[in-house]
DNA sequence: TATGAATGAGCCTTCATTCAT
DNA sequence: TATGAATGAAGGCTCATTCAT
C-alpha cells in the first residue's frame, strides 16, 4: 500500500471496478457530495446532477441510496483491512526494518499519507460510523482482525530485542494510533486546503515523540 | 470544571437554563435521539414522542429543527471554551501544580472525564462538525482562543523550569491531545456500556507515556 | 342484513368507524376511484384531490396505499362473512320460512340487493382478487366457513320435507349462486345507471327458475 | 370451435399470427405475467426477461405496453365473437341437434372447455374489463351481435317444437350463462391446479339442471 | 434487426412546519 | 399555553419508452 498510495484508495477502486464511465461518475459524485454535505443531506437528484447523468441511471447499478453509500465506502472495508493485515504479515519483517525507528517511520508515514489521500472517504466514514453499527464493525475488524496478528508479531520481535517497551499490544496500539490521529485529525476535518500540513515534518516529529515514549 | 464535572455539561445547562420542564424534556430527547440516530435521521415527531409532548410544543421555544441542534450543542460552545480558558488562566498556577506531572495528571483526568460524561453530546458534535463550518469554528476557537493563552503560560512556566521539552505550543498540544484522543475515542464511539474503561488506569498510563515524551 | 341493507355496507362502515370526517372522505374517494380506475391506476394524489385534503392527510391514518385498499374492502371481510353466517344460523329457521320458495325468495332478493348496493366495492374486490390471494381466502372463507354450516342446516331441513332435491350442498350452492350471478353480473360490471334492472322482477324470475330446478 | 378448442385460443392465434418467434415469446410472457400479476403490476422489463429478449425487442412490434395488452386479448375479440356467432348460425341446425338436450349439452361442454382452456386469458380480461370500457364493448358485442341472431334462431326452433319454455332470449341467455358461470368461476379464479374439476360430470349436472328449468 | 443503457416523468411516502382549537 | 390535525414540498425509487450501437 505504501507505494500505490500515491493515488487514493477510491480512485484505485474506480479504476479496477467493473463499472461504466457513467457509474464511475456517479460514485465520484457520491463521494464528494457525501463528504461535503453528509449522506442524508445529499439528494439522489444532486448526485445525478453532479455526475451528469439522469436519476434513473443512478439506480441502474445501485439499487438504493444506501447501496451508494456502501459502494462509496467499499474501498475502506475491502482494501484497508486486508492491506493493513498483509502489510504487517508480509512486509513488516525484521530484516526489512532493522530498528524500531524504521518500522515506526514506515507505519506513521504510511498512515498519514493514507489519511490525507483519502480525506473525503474518511469524512464520509466518520459521519456514518456513529449511526451504522455495521461500519463500526468494519473498523473494529480492521484493528482486531488479522492485522492484529501481524502487528503482534512485529511487537514481539522488537520487545525481544529490547528496543520496544514491554507494554500490552492494546496500549502500544493506542499510543501509536493516538499520536497519528493527533496529527491527522485537523487535516481530515478542515475543508481541503484550509490546513497547512507537511507530511515529512509530521512524520519526523511523530517518530521522535513516539521513540521517546516507546523506548524502554 | 474539574468539580462540577460530576454531572454532564448538558445536565448542568438544563438545570440553569430558563426553560420549562417540557422544554427541558424536549432538549433531553434531542440529545439522546441525535446521539443515537444522527440529526437528519431524527424526526421532530420522534422528538416530541420521546419528550412526551406534542409536536406543537416542540416548536414553542425552538423555531426550527436546526435550532434544536444548536441548543443541544449550546453547552459545548458556551461552557467548554470559557471553562477551558479560565481553567488555565485561573487554576493552573505554578503553586497549584508543583511539577509537570501534576499538571498533566489534572488535565488528562479532567479531559477524559469530560469526554466520558459528555459522550452523547460529543457524538452529536462529531457527526455535525463535518458539515457545519460554524461548529468547526467553535472547536477551533476553543483551542486557539483564550484557552491558548492560559495553556501558553503554563507551558512557558514548565519550560522555564526545564521540566518540559522545548517544543512549540502547537506540537505540545497535538501530542497531549493525541494521547487523550487515543484513549477517549473508543469510549465515545462505541455504544454506551460496550467498551470497558477505567479512567484512573488510563490516566496513569497516559501520564507515564506523556511524561516520557515531554521530559527534555 | 336484509334490513340495514338499505344502505351500502361501506356507508354503514364509515358511519360506525372511528374516523374523522377527512378520513371518511379519503376512504370514499378511494372506493370511487379504485372502482372507476382500479387500484394501481389510481394515484395517491388523485385520492387526496377527490377527498379534498392534502396528500399528507391521506397518510395520517393509513400507513400505505395498500392499507387504503384494505380499508376500502374491510366491510366485505368483516361484515359480509359474519353476517352471511349468522343469517343462516339465526334467521333461516323452518318456522320463518314455511316453504323452500320463501327461503329462496329471501336469499335471492337479499343477495341481489347486496350486489347492487355494493357495486363499487364488489368491482374493487373483483379487480384485486385475481392478484391477491389473501382476498381470495376471504371469499372462500365466506362460503366454506360458518356460513356453510347454516346453509347446510337449511338444506337438510327442506330435503327432509322433500321440498328440495337430494343434491350435494356444493351442487345446490353452485346452482343457486350461478343463478344469482347470472342476473347480478351485468349490473355490477356495467357503469352505474347503464344497465336497467328491476330487482323485484329479477327475484320473481329467479325464484321461478330455481324452484323448477330444485324441486324433486 | 368445439374441435380445435383442444388448444387454447391464444396458442392457436400465436400459431397463425404473422409474428417472429421472439414476438411470440413476448406475447406468451405477457399472457402469463398479466394473468399472474395483473397488467399494471407487470413491468416491461419483466416481460422482456420472461420472454428471453431485450426490452428494445419488446417495443419492436408493439408500440406501447397497452398494445401488448390488446394483443394478448386479441384472440378474444377476433376469435370468440365471430366463432360464437358462426357456431350458432352454421352449426346449430335443427337437423344437427335433434333435441334441446343435445343443443344444451353441446353449448355447455363447449363453453366449459373454453373457460378452462383459456383460463389465463379470461383472468386478464376479467381484471381489465372493469377499467376499459372498450373491452366491455367486446363482450357485449359478443353476446348481442351476430351471435344473438344464431342463438335466437335456435331458440325459436325449440320453442316452436315446445321443447323450450317460452321465455325471452335475454332470460334464457341469463339462465344458461348463469349456470355455466356457476361452474366455471371457481376454476378460473383459483390458481391453476388448485381446484379439482371434472368437465364431463359438470356437463351432466348442468344439462340435468337446465333441462328441468327450461322444459315448459 | 436486436440490444440494453439511458432517460425523466411520476409515483408513494416522509416530515418540518403551521395554526385553529 | 399546549395540542395534534393538516399541509405541501421534497425525497427516494420505478418504469415505460427511446435510441445509438
Amino acid at each position: 500500500m505504501a507505494v500505490h498510495q500515491v493515488e487514493t484508495l477510491f480512485a484505485a477502486y474506480l479504476e479496477k471496478a467493473d463499472l461504466s464511465n457513467k457509474q464511475k461518475a456517479v460514485l465520484s459524485a457520491c463521494l464528494s457530495l457525501f463528504s461535503e454535505q453528509g449522506f442524508e443531506r445529499t439528494s439522489t437528484a444532486a448526485i445525478a446532477k453532479r455526475a451528469g447523468v439522469s436519476e434513473g441511471t443512478v439506480y441502474k447499478h445501485f439499487k438504493s441510496k444506501t447501496e451508494l453509500l456502501d459502494a462509496s465506502l467499499e474501498p475502506l472495508s475491502h482494501s484497508v483491512v486486508p492491506q493493513l493485515a498483509s502489510e504487517f504479515i508480509d512486509e513488516v519483517h525484521p530484516e526489512r526494518f532493522a530498528h524500531l525507528e524504521d518500522l515506526l517511520r514506515f507505519v506513521i508515514h504510511d498512515r498519514l499519507a493514507f489519511a490525507i489521500n483519502n480525506r473525503a472517504m474518511i469524512r464520509v466514514f466518520a459521519q456514518e460510523v456513529f449511526v451504522r453499527s455495521d461500519l463500526l464493525q468494519v473498523g473494529v475488524n480492521a484493528i482486531f482482525g488479522q492485522f492484529a496478528v501481524g502487528f503482534g508479531r512485529a511487537i514481539q520481535h522488537f520487545q525481544a530485542t529490547h528496543e520496544l517497551i514491554d507494554w500490552s499490544s492494546l496500549r502500544l496500539l493506542r499510543t501509536i494510533a493516538g499520536g497519528i490521529i493527533g496529527y491527522a485529525l485537523p487535516v481530515v476535518m478542515m475543508p481541503d486546503g484550509t490546513y497547512p500540513f507537511d507530511i515529512n515534518q509530521a512524520t519526523d516529529e511523530l517518530v521522535e515523540s513516539l521513540l521517546k515514549t516507546l523506548t524502554p
